[in-house]
DNA sequence: GTGAACGGGTTGATACATCAACCTGAACAC
DNA sequence: GTGTTCAGGTTGATGTATCAACCCGTTCAC
C-alpha cells in the first residue's frame, strides 16, 4: 500500500523515463516487424554483418559487437538461417564457422537501415533538436560510465 | 556495407542512448532476479496490486495500469500463481475474476522495493543531479508527445 | 604420443512476449 | 424466452532471452 502517493520528484521522473523508453523501443520495433519482418534481434545481427564488405565474420566477431552470449547468438542464427537471412560457412578452422549475409537478408537489412533511421530521426533527433539532443546524450554518457564503475566495484569484491 | 562509417553525430548520439538503455536495464533487471528472485514483469504486476489496500483488485485494473495485452497479463498472472505469489479470486461477478496478493507476494515485494529504488537513485537520479535530471525528464516527455501524436497519426490514415 | 585444460559453439529447458483462436456470462433486441 | 453481440479471460503456438550442460578441436604439460 502506497508508496505511490509519496512519490518524490525524482521518482516521478524515472518513471518518465520508463514510459518513454518502453513506448519508443515498442513504437520502433513494431514498425520493423510490420515493414521489414525484421525483429529487433534480426535487425541488430543484420547490421552488425553489413560492417564487413565480404558480408561474412566469424560468429565470435558478432558476438563481440552484439555483446549478446554465444547461446543467445547460436539460437538466433539458428532461426534467421531458417527464414534463410544468413548462412553458415565452414571457415578454414572448423571450430569456428562463419556467418554469411544472404542476398535475402542483404536485400531486407538495406530496405530496413533507411527507414528506421528515418524513424529514430523523427521520434528522437528532430524532437530534441541539436543542443537538447547534445545534453541528453551526455547524461546518457555519464550513466553508462556510472554503471560500468558500479559493474567494476561489484566484481571486485 | 558501411553506413557506419558515414554516421553522423546525432546517430551517435542516439547509439550512446540505447547503450545507456540496454545496460541501465539489463543492470536492474539482473539486480532484482539475483536478489529477490523476482522478474521485472513480477514486480511490476506486483507493485500494481500493492496500490490496493485490499492487496487484490480485477485483473482488468492491473492490465489497465500496466498497460499490457490481456493474453500477456494472463499468462504472467498464472506462472505468479505457480509460484504462490498472488492467486486468483472468484469476485461477485463470475466472469472477471481477482488477483490477490498472498503473504509470500507481499514479502517479495516490500523487500524489493526499496532495493530496486535505491539502485535507481545509485545509477540515475545522482549520477544526473537535480537540474539535469529535469531537462533529461522534460526531454523524454517531448518525444512522448511526439510518440503519440505520430501514432494518432498513423491511426487516422 | 596421451590426456587435461581451454575457448568457442551448440543444444535443451524454462521463462517471457505476441498473435490468433476460443470460451463465457451478461446485456440487448426481438 | 431465444439468440446475437460483446467485453473480458484463457489457451496454444511461435519467437525470443537466459541458464546450464555439453561437445569438439587445439594447445600445452608431461
Amino acid at each position: 500500500m502506497g508508496w505511490e502517493e509519496e512519490l518524490g520528484e525524482a521518482d516521478r521522473m524515472w518513471r518518465t523515463y520508463i514510459e518513454m523508453a518502453k513506448h519508443l523501443n515498442s513504437h520502433l520495433q513494431q514498425h520493423l516487424q510490420r515493414e521489414c519482418d525484421l525483429s529487433a534481434a534480426d535487425f541488430e545481427v543484420l547490421v552488425r554483418l553489413t560492417e564487413s564488405e565480404r558480408r561474412e565474420m566469424p560468429v565470435a566477431e558478432v558476438a563481440a559487437a552484439t555483446q549478446w552470449e554465444k547461446s543467445r547468438l547460436s539460437h538466433q542464427l539458428t532461426r534467421m538461417a531458417q527464414r534463410g537471412l544468413v548462412e553458415r560457412v565452414d571457415s578454414n578452422d572448423r571450430r569456428y564457422p562463419d556467418v554469411r549475409l544472404t542476398d535475402k537478408g542483404y536485400a531486407a537489412i538495406n530496405k530496413a537501415v533507411p527507414e528506421h533511421t528515418e524513424m529514430v530521426h523523427a521520434l528522437f533527433v528532430d524532437v530534441l533538436g541539436p543542443e537538447r539532443l547534445a545534453g541528453f546524450a551526455q547524461a546518457c554518457a555519464d550513466v553508462l560510465r556510472a554503471l560500468d564503475e558500479h559493474r567494476e566495484r561489484d566484481c571486485s569484491l
